[in-house]
DNA sequence: GCGGACTGCTTACCT
DNA sequence: ACAGGTAAGCAGTCCGCG
């Protein structure tokens, strides 16, 4: 079929000097040369390689050259490959090429290389100019040296803050995580189109959308739709016996043993090595793995080396700031050559020479992962609790130090973290794998920064892209702040940049049936349906100025679509019209569905952070009128749906930022809105979800709502949250299993006098001393170390200083757990804590007390008149009503 | 010297 | 280092009070 692919596409579109050849003949995967063809050469990478797939470049200082890393599934190792293009680090000068070459200062750098005249579009002069590309020798000497860099020597540079390895991708049109494959010394991307049936497929589903718009599409498709490879790895694990139990033992003098080091592999291996040493017993309980000692620690290590070469891919957790930095100072304090060790340092990272390193907990600590990928299932980043959220399984508890351990306790700790890691990865058929590869296609960003860069960079990636494959110039930060303005609304939140989402005021009370309705992907439709894009936005065209967008005096361009508004729009129209009705489809095998499912979970990740980015300082193309358009333009559709909804005779009873809640709606209602809304905002609506009823307070953000089989969502109620002791967030989902009981209006009588009576009895059982204190221990994160805590003293900053007192250590991040106490400072750390007396059973019972009251007061119960009346003893007298 | 009103800081949540 | 909006509790300050 003569269908474009996406590599016509970017050929079409770009016209970069050096373009890395295109495959003539259309191979497919599984009838390639066999691997044995391969040939490899330690110092110069491969000559010719079967296909295979392009996971992460980088830049080799020796061989001052970019290197490719390249995965071949077949024999499951990666290859490297050079570039021999004679590829040059650049930046990009408005000065002519002859007035530059008058620059003694720059053609004197020791860097220089060259000059080269180069044709640039400039999206925020919408005209193409001439620039001068200023070409070095190395990447160092465009900026980064501490002194005399090319980017400082010249008035003004563009491009310059882009690291040489992206560069090549971004020049080359390189798509990471898709085939390549090695002819000649020449890399050739390996053709991978849509097949017919799909192809129509989506035709069919995109027909009414322009050329433009579904030339986006099949390019999404073309690297969504080819499966990733399996990924052979291997999960690490070190321990090592420190002096001093409390204290993480630094990987920089790395003076303790190394006695313990756990290896799963995905090909079935197995094994902790373990380092003999005086006065440790062999210990007796059972240990899943083959077991090797080692009399050396030198050997020990050597052999942790030959199998991590073994494979393409190792995991770890913390691996970057301990494990693999531990591994290589210890072995060169042990006098092994560096060039023995197949680790490399980075400044704050740690890579593989020839395979790739990921960190899970880099990867797991992205807040993006965190809340979209796993839906909050973790809320502490340690290996214990996300092994516990996501597996089931958690640390083995340690008895004593490590020192201590005979040989099999030893083993058997430390295997079971490498078994959480490696199981991290495996969970849901390879999820993390497959998330991973999916979000480096979608975002033209190599495996190693992937896993270990935020969001922003990760968007940044893709739109960079997307302006080489145009020949856009890339703004320059101050260039575009100063074309675009300034922000111009008022945060409610002060300190805040510009004004954010409506929250419409709840009507408290019981509602029966409500439907939530939301507008699906609310911001990137506004982004696609409003045209926003850095460029458009306040445009330069004196005709655009009456496009006004509403509650702002922005204005957005007629003339010319959107770069944002076509990346955004198009990611997230495949998701919604493809990705997703595909992930639900049961007509559909469940490998395919779970497939669709991983990348309408990738593309949820990136959707969700595209707004956000525009008014993140550190984002590359940051620009907060854009964000500020955005918001304005949703409050206005909220508003102005709520409006429509009660003229059609609906009340809404609360809404947020994107969600309507309506009371009892007809399904004529409901669907007279929703065409509604797509005829005048030209946004869709869902219906999210339906409740049997639905409890509101005056509160917003806080509710809860039922469904008809008594299942129960609750929305930020103190409750749920995290920090709360045990025994208030037990009291609180027994208070919950009574109201998932109510069926009608007549029920509520009898769920009141439960409630009453499980608050009565929570009550006198704190009032007795009756609770343990591990159960009333409340859990802050400490986001800072405690001393930086410098305006106030909090109470979890209380407790940690009394802990470090102790000798703990204490850091950023640490959960502190600590009770409340008569004694001054009226907090203790929970492991101090002696005696049940000490607590302060009256703060429980006011925490108790308002945790009910937040539900009760919708209810219309008052705590103090109802249960203040019964024969409570010594009942405190609560404070009324708080707001 | 103490309590109430108030503001600001901090954390955890919602979309 | 993706954003802003909301709730809640505590720390700290100011002021009145013969």
């Amino acid at each position: 079929m003569p269908v474009k692919t996406l590599t016509d596409f970017l050929v079409e579109k770009s016209k970069p000097e050096k373009r890395l050849e295109k495959a003539k003949v259309e191979e497919q995967v599984k009838e390639e040369k066999k691997p044995s063809e391969v040939v490899f050469d330690e110092e110069e990478g491969v000559k010719e390689l079967a296909p295979s797939y392009l996971v992460s470049a980088t830049y080799d200082g020796r061989k001052r050259a970019v290197c490719l890393k390249l995965y071949n599934e077949k024999d499951r190792k990666i290859y490297l490959w050079y570039d021999n293009t004679g590829y040059k680090p650049y930046c990009l000068s408005d000065l002519p090429l002859e007035e530059l070459k008058k620059m003694i200062a720059l053609v004197n750098h020791p860097g220089f290389y060259g000059l080269e005249e180069v044709k640039k579009y400039d999206p925020l002069q919408y005209r193409w100019r001439t620039m001068t590309k200023v070409l070095a020798k190395d990447p160092l000497s465009i900026g980064g040296r501490p002194t005399s860099a090319i980017r400082d020597i010249l008035p003004k540079a563009w491009e310059a803050d882009i690291r040489f390895h992206e560069n090549y991708i971004l020049d080359n049109n390189l798509q990471v995580g898709m085939l390549y494959k090695v002819e000649g010394g020449r890399l050739i991307p390996v053709s991978h189109e849509l097949s017919k049936e799909v192809l129509d497929k989506v035709m069919k589903v995109f027909e009414d959308e322009p050329e433009e718009y579904k030339r986006y599409i099949i390019r999404w498709l073309t690297l969504l739709e080819l499966r990733v490879p399996e990924i052979c790895r291997l999960a690490l694990d070190i321990e090592v016996a420190g002096e001093v139990a409390t204290r993480v033992p630094s990987p920089k003098e790395a003076k303790d043993p190394v006695v313990a080091v756990s290896l799963i592999g995905s090909d079935g291996l197995r094994k902790v090595l373990l380092l003999r040493r005086e006065n440790v017993e062999e210990g007796s309980c059972e240990v899943d793995a083959e077991l090797e000692y080692y009399d050396d620690e030198k050997t020990l290590l050597l052999r942790v080396f030959e199998i991590i070469e073994e494979y393409p891919f190792l995991l770890t957790f913390n691996g970057d700031d301990f494990d693999l930095p531990y591994l290589y100072h210890r072995a060169r304090r042990l006098g092994i050559g560096a060039g023995q060790i197949p680790i490399e340092l980075g400044r704050d990272a740690a890579f593989l020479r020839r395979g790739v390193h990921i960190d899970l907990y880099r990867f797991f600590f992205n807040r993006s992962i965190q809340v979209y990928a796993f839906g909050q299932r973790y809320r502490e980043n340690t290996l214990n609790e996300i092994g516990k959220a996501l597996l089931g399984i958690g640390k083995v508890e340690l008895e004593g130090q490590i020192k201590d351990l005979p040989y099999r306790e030893l083993a058997r700790y430390c295997l079971r973290d490498s078994e959480i890691v490696y199981r991290l990865s495996t969970m849901n058929n390879d999820l993390v794998m497959k998330l991973i590869m999916v979000l480096a296609r979608i975002t033209y960003t190599p495996i190693e920064d992937l896993t270990r860069q935020g969001i922003s960079n990760w968007i940044r990636n893709m739109m960079l892209y997307e302006h080489r494959v145009r020949g856009w110039l890339i703004p320059r930060r101050e260039d575009l702040i100063a074309a675009k303005g300034s922000t111009t609304t008022k945060a409610i939140i002060e300190g805040k940049k510009y004004r954010g989402a409506e929250v419409i005021t709840p009507k408290p009370g019981i509602h029966f049936n409500v439907a939530v309705l939301d507008f699906q992907s609310m911001y990137p439709s506004i982004v696609r349906s409003y045209n926003i894009s850095y460029e458009t936005l306040n445009c330069i065209h004196e005709e655009c100025r009456s496009n006004k967008v509403p509650g702002t005096p922005h204005w957005i361009c007629t003339k010319q679509k959107g770069l944002t508004s076509l990346l955004i729009g198009s990611l997230r129209d495949v998701r919604v019209r493809w990705y997703k009705p595909k992930s639900k489809d049961r007509n559909l095998p469940p490998d395919v569905r779970e497939w669709y499912s991983v990348v309408q979970s990738s593309l949820k990740v990136i959707l969700n952070a595209s707004y956000g980015v525009f008014g993140a300082e550190s984002f590359a193309l940051y620009c907060p009128p854009v964000a500020e358009a955005i918001t304005s333009i949703g409050r206005y559709a909220i508003n102005k749906t709520v409006e429509k909804a009660q003229s059609l005779g609906v009340e809404v009873i609360y809404g947020d930022t994107d969600s309507l809640f309506l009371k009892s709606p007809t399904e004529e209602q409901i669907e007279e809105l929703m065409k509604w809304v797509e005829k005048e905002l030209g946004m869709e609506m869902d219906i999210d979800k339906v409740y049997r009823y639905a409890v509101l307070s005056s509160r917003k953000k806080n509710y809860i709502g039922v469904y008809p089989d008594g299942r129960i969502d609750v929305k930020g109620l103190t409750g749920k949250k995290r920090h709360i002791p045990d025994f208030i967030k037990e009291a609180f989902m027994e208070m919950m299993k009574i109201l998932g009981s109510v069926k009608t209006i007549e029920d509520f009588e009898d769920a009141k006098k439960r409630i009453i009576e499980l608050y009565k009895e929570r009550y006198s059982k704190i009032k007795h001393g009756e609770v343990p204190p591990e159960k009333l221990a409340f859990r802050v994160m400490l986001s800072k170390p405690p001393e930086r805590y410098v305006k106030t003293t909090p109470q979890h900053v209380k407790a940690a200083l009394l802990l470090k007192q102790k000798g703990f250590d204490v850091k950023a991040g640490d959960i502190i757990s600590f009770v409340k106490v008569v004694t001054s400072p009226g907090v203790k750390p929970t492991q101090l804590v002696r005696d049940t007396r000490e607590i302060d059973a009256d703060k429980y019972i006011e925490y108790l007390e308002s945790t009910f009251e937040q539900v009760l007061d919708a209810l219309d119960i008052s705590l103090t008149t109802i249960v203040g009346s019964r024969s409570l003893w010594s009942f405190v007298p609560s404070k009324t009503k708080r707001r």
